[in-house]
DNA sequence: ATAATTCTTGAAAGCGCTTTCATATTGGAT
DNA sequence: ATCCAATATGAAAGCGCTTTCAAGAATTAT
């Protein structure tokens, strides 16, 4: 009647159907060892005699025994979890990397913890005392708000990878992306195809990545011998109301203009709309290239050049230096280059 | 030289920035109180004299305390964090119901702890072991492939959510959209705006999802009095490029439609684009219909005329639930009813 | 006043596993 | 054979917290 006791005492009572709590000790017990040696054959600390190991496994096998991480993170310091810190578990374009990461964790043991950040550096501070209190072995940051020296200090107690930035110290490996030439090959596709009056829908500019990008788009205009005219330059947020918005102060702008670079798909889908709401045809009075290569592209009307940003890729390769970190050999991965992928939302200045 | 002594001493011997490995040890001891005190402060499990509550509060405060969720899973049975089966964590639709999770988990202190079946009930088995073996208090299992006795089996000695069914069990609380009538309001809609051919693209039939929506379309279509011509009914599998192939198929058919209503959203966009490889335009020579009202709906060219499924609430009322479930009180969360949002993707026939 | 209750609090026993540390064993080397 | 260095294994001590259990303090009843 008062304080209710927990329906704990049910859940340890129950012996469930042999999967649930089947212990070390019972195992050991089966096997005729000790929990140690147990131990040692579950994570290959120590050399154990064949005899005993069969015997182990034997027991495991029939038991279905496994470990239970909370005890092992408990005792030993390992969680065999991986935090990562994306800014929106529903963003389409970081939603790639994270099945990457969790597609190359998964095989090896270990369990991501995904949290979101909210494209805040405090809240990301947050996520990564949520994630320490919650004993991950290391830490995945996607793009983070955080400054490298945050990182870096993160780095001195736990192995950490981080995806947007270049960066250098012990304990941590950086994979960036080459925003530049990504920023560049779009532009320069548009030259290529005659356009002199190219628009650039920008992301924001605190983010390391749309300032690369807008200076691969000044680095091909100058390349090309075009001006760099700031009012064809307009900012956005990386989302799809943002292009559409862009579009529309472009327009009231009274700019010229035949063709858009966004600086990410979601921006060129956004603008898409707005220039079918003004009449607009994408690619025959516009041309549009995007950026990242977004599932959703491929499928837009009409499909939208863009630049391939690989996020499953890059949350795959995140993970396997996150591994290789904690095997405490050197990771090696690096991130793809950028490529171009030409599809009918750009096409050739006609007259 | 031999099996290298893991890094881990540095780890602990670092007394870090006073925020890190605070015990509640440490606690007791500067507040002059036993162990056993504080953790009854810090989980209101009985009633301590208020000088000693706030010598303890006191101590946390300054010390930075913040429990290890580790060692309160190991102890008290009480991890903290709610499994949750999605499908894919990079599908635009649950990451939306995974946001709403999340969001709603937080605030109460609980983290969610996300894994991936992939439409697949083996791997959901898997991953049910997965989130027991990692003591999680509870499972949310958005939409999955297990069959209702697993999951109520589950439910025995977990909480367990569920969405996309309808389900009656002791520690058991589901909450299931109305597909049936959101199919019947997507057909109507088409139905009243003059439209006697419409086809429609079906989700996989394995998904009760699917076969509602397919109910709700053959209802409306009784209700009108238009005869069902499975000539006009396309197997997809909620891909974009199901849509595609489907409308594909439509067409070599030569069945003649004047509208289309595809079972989601994904599989509409698809269709857009066949119909626009065909030259065939929509609205004005077919109208489309979508649902689930993605975030992409809304920028596609032309806007998308949907179903509203709220996947960011249906995850928060699932978290909720689970809340509740945890709490001891009866969930009485209900989802939303479907609703239609007429874009410009559908228009009156015209002639 | 004293006994009977009710509260508050601390001591101590784990939760399931890892990891020293110490003890047998074994295998040369002398 | 005898002694020292490796090896394989077990005993036991925690990891940081929760939770009985029991005792002491405070309250109420008699």
């Amino acid at each position: 009647m008062k304080a209710k006791t927990p329906a704990r005492a049910g859940v340890k009572s129950t012996p469930l159907r042999g999967g649930g709590p089947v212990t070390l000790d019972m195992v050991a017990q089966a096997a005729g060892v000790s929990p140690s040696t147990v131990s040692r054959i579950i994570n290959g600390t120590a050399v154990v005699s064949s005899l005993k190991k069969q015997a182990v496994d034997d027991a495991i096998a029939k038991l279905g025994f496994v470990p239970n991480p909370v005890a092992r993170g408990l005792a030993g310091g390992r969680t065999f979890s991986i935090g990562v810190i994306t800014q929106a578990i529903d963003s389409p374009f970081y939603g790639a990397s994270l099945r990457g990461i969790e597609d190359e964790l998964d095989p090896a043991g270990y369990s991501p913890l995904f949290v979101s950040a909210h494209w805040n550096a405090a809240s990301e501070a947050r996520c990564i005392e949520v994630l320490r209190s919650r004993r991950v072995d290391g830490i995945i940051v996607l793009t983070g708000r955080l400054t490298d020296q945050a990182l870096k200090a993160c780095a001195k107690t736990l192995p950490v990878v981080v995806t947007g930035r270049t960066l250098k110290a012990t304990g941590l490996h950086a994979l960036n992306f080459d925003n530049f030439t990504g920023g560049l090959l779009a532009t320069q596709h548009l030259v290529q195809l005659g356009h002199q009056r190219i628009a650039f829908i920008a992301g924001d500019p605190d983010h390391p990545d749309a300032a690369e990008r807008l200076r691969g788009y000044r680095a091909a205009l100058g390349a090309a011998g075009i001006p760099y005219d700031s009012a064809l330059v307009v900012p956005g947020e990386y989302h799809e109301v943002s292009g559409l918005l862009a579009v529309e102060r472009l327009l009231e702008s009274k700019q010229i203009f035949t063709a858009i670079f966004a600086a990410n798909d979601q921006m060129a889908l956004g603008a898409a709309l707005a220039l079918h709401r003004h009449s607009l045809r994408v690619p025959e009075d516009v041309s549009l290239v995007g950026f990242d290569d977004l599932p959703a592209s491929l499928y837009s009307v009409p499909p939208l050049s863009t630049i391939q940003h690989p996020a499953y890729d890059i949350g795959r390769l995140a993970a396997s230096a996150m591994l290789q970190l904690l095997a405490g050999t050197k990771p090696s991965t690096e991130v793809p280059p950028p490529r171009l992928i030409g599809r009918e939302s750009s096409r050739r200045l006609s007259a």
